[in-house]
DNA sequence: GAAGAAACTGGGAGCGCTTCCAGTCCTCGG
DNA sequence: CCGAGGACTGGAAGCGCTCCCAGTTTCTTC
């Protein structure tokens, strides 16, 4: 079985010549332009719906030069981080946000380099009107290539690299700091931390509110150790610093999944948490509530973030100011600290 | 801030001019159509390389009536059930098969009746090329439309009511004979289920393999419980079953998620597994390794199921001959059976 | 009642590409 | 040396829509 031949839609010069009117009026009163007479507009209006009229889209977006279709593209090495229940939320908040437009989503996993050229060759053939970028790697090459298009491009997370003109991010280094506070709050002193791949725009910014609220508290950073967002890298990450700073009686990681892998591993050496050991996660992703004991942590809008973020590019495309935007975070308190 | 003028690209005019040949010679290099002579193809080449050339994807469009997108169309009433790994997998999947092709994936979450709408609109527009549905529920209206619109759609997953033409399923009825012959080989007999909703494709089928099996087996049903793929409804309909056959010695569950709430049941009520009751799921979502004790399931293969649906539509596409396709399901033994 | 403004109308030129078709040019066998 | 047939070529007609513009009608206003 093959597919069968498309029923033919009916098209603006047969709405016209059944209205009895011209085509330009027809459109006129499609795309509610003013100058047209309510005797046309009657007409018109009967035509369409007596056929079932619905004007193409390809032929619109080739006279208005817009396709009425952003992309989101997310870039990264492994295509299976896409896993990430993260993902799924932006694109739930993204889909929120363009649902009261008549913009489409189109989505590109630019993992592999087959993946990054088609994203490429869809943005020179002017296949979307907008792009939104998430999970970028320090020094994408894709931020040039986006610059280059012309295509409006919004940010979701800032990339390390580059100063874009329009971005949405969680406040990373509030929440980092937030998260160092509260380690110091409780009396702690000796405060370590498990950074992500400091090639990140994230791993750089929970770094940084790690160290300001160190300095704020009066303290020094008492161990560091570079993880790479996953368990196991925050386990290894924690191994280390346990025979660095064996004395250490808390630790800010800049994930949850790194902060799980470090639960882990201060069970394996026999150190309770919270009692000789208080963790503080980031994210709020689900695993913080499953971990033993349950994660305190800070917790990201995702969602929030996926919705702004497409907001942003609507208000771009739009033509309309639009300045970037930093999303609040928040402390989650539960057994860990 | 907002948007910057687009830099203008190249057309094939200007390419052709450039080339000293005319529009039609150009488009022909471009198609990799015959009678193009050696010159000529050079020369247009040449001309497109020094330009950066790229074809307007819309123009193209509208003059080959293939707009080179496809949808992906997830309906299902609660948005949030985006967020199950499920789909996630299903889109790395379907992104990996498309890649080898220039087709784009458009992502329509059409749980909303807006989202429905926007979705028709689409069919209705032009707007894609084909389409793919997934979690339809027993009557969804949107087969209807789907089919009246003439645009060659797959079904990830057979919808309860209506035989589409196109389909990529697991293979449910057989996953679920085998759970339930796994569940008779321990020498269980008096074996539960607990369904998914009946309204539900999967959930009919999965239903309908444990009683075959049963059947073949030459056992009686020993309770049976109609869940809601949660967690929750497993739990519910455990006790359900526990309260109606209290002598039952095995379960098997339509889904990883509702066994969890089952094991849950259990524990509570104080029956050991699987010493007093051997419990099977359905899915292997990740879940059914964090379980205590980690749950005996059917394996189900996700990501290759947006695969395979995905290159189903690409065969349709293509006006090759296609038929529906069913996906082996196996057995994954842990702790629970 | 005339002049000017405002409302409406349809023709037509695009948007950037594909594709049909009628020509032109070669080549080659008879 | 001629004609047939094939390989090329460019002109032109779309694909279905938007939008400018010149022309016509209607409404103001003094």
């Amino acid at each position: 079985m093959t597919a069968p031949a498309p029923r033919r839609q009916p098209t603006l010069d047969e709405v016209a010549e059944r209205a009895g009117v011209s085509r330009s009026a027809a459109s006129r009163v499609i795309n509610k332009a003013p100058h047209v007479s309510r005797a046309t507009r009657d007409a018109v209006e009967r035509a369409i719906k007596e056929m079932g009229y619905q004007p193409n889209r390809t032929a619109r977006a080739l006279a208005t030069r817009q396709t009425g279709i952003v992309a989101l593209a997310i870039s990264h090495d492994d295509p299976q981080l896409f896993a990430d229940p993260f993902f799924a939320q932006i694109i739930v908040g993204v889909s929120a946000a363009l649902e009261d437009t008549d913009l489409h989503l189109l989505l590109c996993l630019a993992s592999s380099s087959r993946g990054r050229s088609r994203l490429t060759n869809l943005l020179h053939t002017r296949g979307v009107d907008g792009l939104m970028l998430m999970a970028l790697h320090g020094d994408d090459p894709l931020t040039r290539i986006v610059a280059q298009s012309g295509i409006p491009a919004v940010y979701g997370g800032r990339p390390l690299r580059g100063d874009p003109q329009w971005y949405v991010d969680s406040d990373n280094v509030g929440g980092a700091r937030m998260a160092t506070e509260h380690l110091a709050g409780l009396g702690r002193t000796r405060i370590a931390t498990i950074t992500g791949q400091m090639s990140t725009g994230v791993g750089e910014a929970r770094y940084r509110g790690y160290r300001e609220a160190m300095i704020i508290a009066g303290l020094k950073p008492h161990g560091i150790a570079e993880g790479d967002f996953t368990e196991a890298g925050g386990a290894a990450a924690m191994r280390a610093l346990l025979l660095s700073h064996p004395d250490l009686d808390a630790v800010f990681s800049a994930s949850d999944n790194m902060a799980a892998g470090a639960l882990r591993a201060l069970a394996e050496a026999g150190r309770s948490v919270p009692a000789d050991v208080a963790v503080v996660g980031f994210d709020d992703l689900g695993i913080a509530e499953r971990t033993v004991p349950a994660l305190t942590t800070i917790h990201q809008p995702i969602q929030a973030l996926g919705r702004e973020t497409a907001r942003l590019l609507i208000t771009v495309l739009a033509g309309r100011e639009a300045t970037p935007l930093l999303l609040p975070t928040r402390l989650v308190r539960r057994g860990s600290a």
